[in-house]
Parts: structure tokens; C-alpha cells; sequence
DNA sequence: TTGAACTCGTTGGGTCCCGAACGATAGGAT
DNA sequence: ATCCTATCGTTCGGGACCCAACGAGTTCAA
């Protein structure tokens, strides 16, 4: 299968509209195509693997955090999982409902909360990281390994410019 | 400045843990790492720039499509948004009341629906886009031209291999 | 020409998502 | 002992998001 990087039509179309505003064409098409990219993956792997789980993508994101960390206090899983700690209570709360996740108070102090995965919790990611990572193998199948690995080396310094 | 490309403590912690199952960590590392970037652009657009329009990033994405595009039927703006055509309706129905957008019926179709962006919106776009632009310009400056190219290039093939 | 099959956009139900405000707890200062 | 302040997690309000189901409109064959 021959690799195709073509330009999409609605790279083309945009180019045509905004080329006349000064517009740094590099950086829009490197940003614009990570968004495509995100959303593509995302959407496939909640329908083709998570519905089988009744998990949505940030569920999967907030189990694995604590499946590789261990319990977290939810500040941390927060931050760690790219989530507000609002958005986290109700993600926890439905972890909570399916049984994979479970809140216990801190040892010392009232106004901490824990949260650990579930033994459920941990079987849950140990049948569905690996078929993740096939999902991920999938979407880079045409790359090679060198590429991977630039991939994610541009996409480190990207982040240390942003969150910098 | 230094450009900074090392592997975060996440990414360390999280190859530990799951290196004993035959995992594919470039794979891994590159997707992971699209989230994470994705995620961190977002929140700074939204945050220092699409507020001051009470823009979500949707509701830039849509507009967006309808300034470079021109007018569009509802299923062909989602498709080409990103979104269900269930979540454009709600966002198109925000982009109204913002007097952003707006829809038409269609001259000889009853069912189905135009939508457009008003003369207010298309002046909106004239402002934010460049603005938008120079976060683009702003997440990639400690990349090379070349970089962005194949930054770029890669995501294509990416894209090419999950929605094909 | 009437009715079955299809195709649109919308609605409903549930989750996610954020910022802001809130209540409870903690810990130091007086 | 009692404030004062800082720090937790939660709640609230509004929007985004998906899937499944729906209703209105179209198309075409019987």
C-alpha cells in the first residue's frame, strides 16, 4: 500500500483563502493536521474498542493514569489526565457506577480524597491497553520507525512551547 | 532558548509499567504525545483568544469552515468540522445567537438547511484568524521549516491510515 | 398515486468539559 | 482559643459531544 501525504481539498481551499493575510502556511498545516489526526483517532477508538466498555475516551484516559501511577489524589489525576479537577469528579462518579475506579478518604486530612482503580478496574486495562496500542499501531503502520520517533520528538518540543 | 524534546516523567512511568506486555512504545509515544499537544492548543486558544469573542473552539472550527468554504449544507459542515451533525445543530444554534451564523432554507430541498456565516461573523474571522495564526506560529517556533513540513507530511499519512 | 424506502436536520438522554462559586478542612497567627 | 488565609473536592450553569430515534420531506416503483 503506497503511503499517501497528499494535500487534503480543505488544506488546499484554506490556503487559497488566507494567503493573502500574511499567514505562516508551515505552522497552520502542522497545527490544523494534529487536530485532524486527534479527532480521528479518538473517535475510532470509542467506537471500535471502548463502547465495548461502556468507556468514553476520558474515562480510558483517568483508568490508565491510575492503572500506571497507582491511586492519585484528584488534583493530581486531574492534571496528569489533561482534565479540570470539575470535569474530574464526574468522570470518577461514572467510573465509580461501572465499578472500575473507587474514591477513599486521605489517611490525615478531611478535604483529600483518594482514587485508585478497582481490582475490576486493572482487568479492564489490561484486556483494553493492548488492543489500544494495536489501534495506535494501526494509525502509524505506514511509518516508519524513525518517523515514530521524530513524531514524537517534534510533538515534546511543540509542548514545551506551549506549556512553557 | 534551548529546544527541549525530553521524555517526560509520564512517558517514563507509563513505558515501565506497561513494557512487560509486548507493547509497541514508538507507536505509543508518537499518538500519546498528538493528544497531549492537541489538548494543550486548544486550551491555550480557547483561553487567550477565543474568549474575548465567546468562542468555544467549535464554534471557531464552524465558523471557520463556513469562511473559507463559503455557505454550506448542515452533514457537509460537520463532516468537514469534525463533529456529528447532531453536536452542529447546538453549536450552529450558538453561533445564531452570537449573530455569527445563520441558516436558509434550501431553494428547492425541504429538508435541508444552509448555513452561512453573516457579514458580523466573516468580520470576526478577519480578526481572529490571523490571531490564531500566531499561535500556530507560536507552538511551532522552535521548529525548522522543514520540521513543520514533515510534521505535517507524517500527520497526513496518519490521517490517510484511519479514516481509510 | 399511494405508499414504501430513503435522506435530511433535529431532539432526547447521557457524559464530558470548563470557570466560578461554595463548603469543609487545615494550619498558622495572634 | 479564635481568627485568617490557603487549599482541597464538589456543585452549578452553560455549552459541547455522541448515538439512537424521530419526523418531515423526497423519490421512485408498483
Amino acid at each position: 500500500m503506497p503511503r499517501d501525504a497528499s494535500v487534503t481539498r480543505a488544506e488546499r481551499d484554506a490556503r487559497k483563502r488566507v494567503e493573502a493575510l500574511g499567514i505562516d502556511v508551515d505552522a497552520y498545516a502542522a497545527v490544523s493536521n494534529i487536530f485532524r489526526v486527534a479527532n480521528a483517532v479518538r473517535n475510532y477508538t470509542e467506537r471500535n474498542l471502548l463502547s465495548e466498555f461502556n468507556l468514553t475516551f476520558s474515562g480510558f484516559t483517568v483508568l490508565w493514569v491510575l492503572w500506571v501511577w497507582g491511586p492519585k489524589e484528584s488534583y493530581a489525576l486531574a492534571e496528569e489526565s489533561g482534565i479540570s479537577k470539575s470535569t474530574l469528579t464526574g468522570v470518577v462518579k461514572t467510573l465509580e457506577r461501572l465499578g472500575l475506579a473507587a474514591r477513599q478518604p486521605h489517611a490525615s486530612d478531611g478535604r483529600r480524597v483518594l482514587v485508585r482503580a478497582t481490582r475490576k478496574g486493572m482487568a479492564a486495562m489490561r484486556r483494553i491497553f493492548p488492543r489500544f496500542n494495536e489501534i495506535e499501531a494501526l494509525v502509524t503502520r505506514d511509518l516508519s520507525s524513525g518517523e515514530k520517533e521524530n513524531l514524537a520528538r517534534t510533538l515534546r518540543i511543540m509542548l514545551h512551547s506551549v506549556e512553557g
